[in-house]
DNA sequence: GCCGATTTGTCCGTATGTATC
DNA sequence: CGATACATACGGACAAATCGG
């Protein structure tokens, strides 16, 4: 719990735009209000407003204002967007979540798995395939590798509540960046036996390769999703002067 | 073309850390050596240092460090990463653009559109479909929306060049923030037509909106590709304390 | 375990530049 | 032109985490 006063004004802020206390294309108070109103310098003001516009908050105009862009939105799908636990995902889209750890095993990197998740060869992993059930229909499957050696102890039952509860909760370990690529995918033999996937042939797969604090990845995950239930957000800023 | 010192060192150390000056899991020099290597104040450093942080090329650990995780990655696929043009997206994963203009109208906005794409009710939009195609092969669909009122002389000759460069280089305009969702849907007849979609039945589908430095929504674009060539890429960095 | 040196994290006050009005 | 607003940069202070002796 970070007691950060720029955090602070970060979070009061994004709520002040989520509740609408300022409305779409209003203008915020100017940096100079913000910094008598929490008392603080205007580099705090600064950092706090710096991230609102990396997430799409708002929009600083040089000599105008700071211009509220944030518009609601409804969703309909399972929607992804920063480093969450499916647990997380599941509570913030107001779905009932559910686990089945259909594989647990433990392995050695070799050349191939290397290659492909960006472990060292001849590390220890844990590999496990999970379905997960969303309000009782299962959605996605995922393939996971984790460090074994970051993670001692770990457990189908674990594996079926969440991993990165245990991990921040239990062992008191910092997630910190995830490195992500979503494709499509053709369905496979798996997907088909636990997924009800109608008439669609193709999945929503996103890989991650996930860090802690100290820049040691701990994670491989490929997740893979049924089209109609999946949504991917994400917002960027264009860099000038190429 | 900024000339921020903070801009110039981030260009720098980001380079150096591609062309493996420093090697993966590598600690970069200490921010107090940085500083005297750039010739500026800790909190210049400490802006390129961020950035580079946000792009998940390092990692900073508080008492020890700055960690270097960039992983070089082999594309294969067609890369979709920051705002970028089509030109731009091509030339940086190395395949020859070209683009078809398949419709070019004027419309306004009515209830249903004003929903879907977030203009208001009543403006008028210009709205296009191109056809995109990659050394030769058709790939992607766009619909795009653009406003008229902030682009004025478009013409189907931009349109098949680019509308980005048009709107930078010609009309001095900047564009900054874009809030993308990333789904798979089935595929359409339009689609059918255009592209050769093989066994596949379903298209990884970008929708955008996109802001100007004035915080004025001016794009809204929906991108059609072919999953077997589509790939998109993010950084994702954990919050702590929920 | 303690202490001091090192390193990153937070915060402040100030100065100057640039864009807008 | 002056006032306002955001952008960049500097230098300093202290806190928190780490590491070596």
């Amino acid at each position: 719990m970070p007691k950060a006063k720029y955090d602070y004004i970060y979070r009061d802020l994004k709520e002040k735009i989520e509740t609408e206390s300022y409305s779409y294309q209003d203008l915020l108070p100017s940096e100079h209000i913000l910094v008598q109103e929490y008392g603080c310098s205007r580099n705090t003001v600064r950092r706090a407003l710096a991230e609102l516009a990396a997430d799409g908050y708002v929009q600083p105009m040089q000599g105008k204002g700071v211009r509220n862009i944030f518009q609601p939105v409804e969703q309909t799908a399972f929607t992804v967007g920063g480093i969450e636990s499916f647990l997380e995902s599941a509570a913030r889209n107001h779905q009932k979540p559910k686990t089945r750890v259909l594989q647990f095993a433990e392995l050695e990197t070799n050349e191939k798995i290397s290659r492909r998740t960006g472990f060292s060869v001849g590390t220890q992993l844990y590999y496990l395939q999970r379905l997960r059930y969303l309000d009782g229909i299962p959605l996605i499957l995922d393939h996971n590798y984790f460090l074994k050696e970051l993670i001692p102890g770990l457990t189908p039952e674990i594996a079926e509540h969440s991993i990165y509860e245990y991990l921040e909760q239990d062992l008191g370990f910092t997630i910190s960046t995830s490195k992500r690529t979503m494709t499509v995918e053709h369905v496979t033999q798996i997907d088909e036996t636990y997924l009800d996937m109608n008439d669609y042939n193709c999945m929503a797969v996103i890989t991650s390769q996930t860090f802690n604090a100290d820049g040691i990845q701990f994670e491989y995950t490929q997740s893979r999703h049924r089209p109609d239930h999946f949504q991917f957000q994400d917002v960027a800023t264009r860099k000038k002067g190429g």
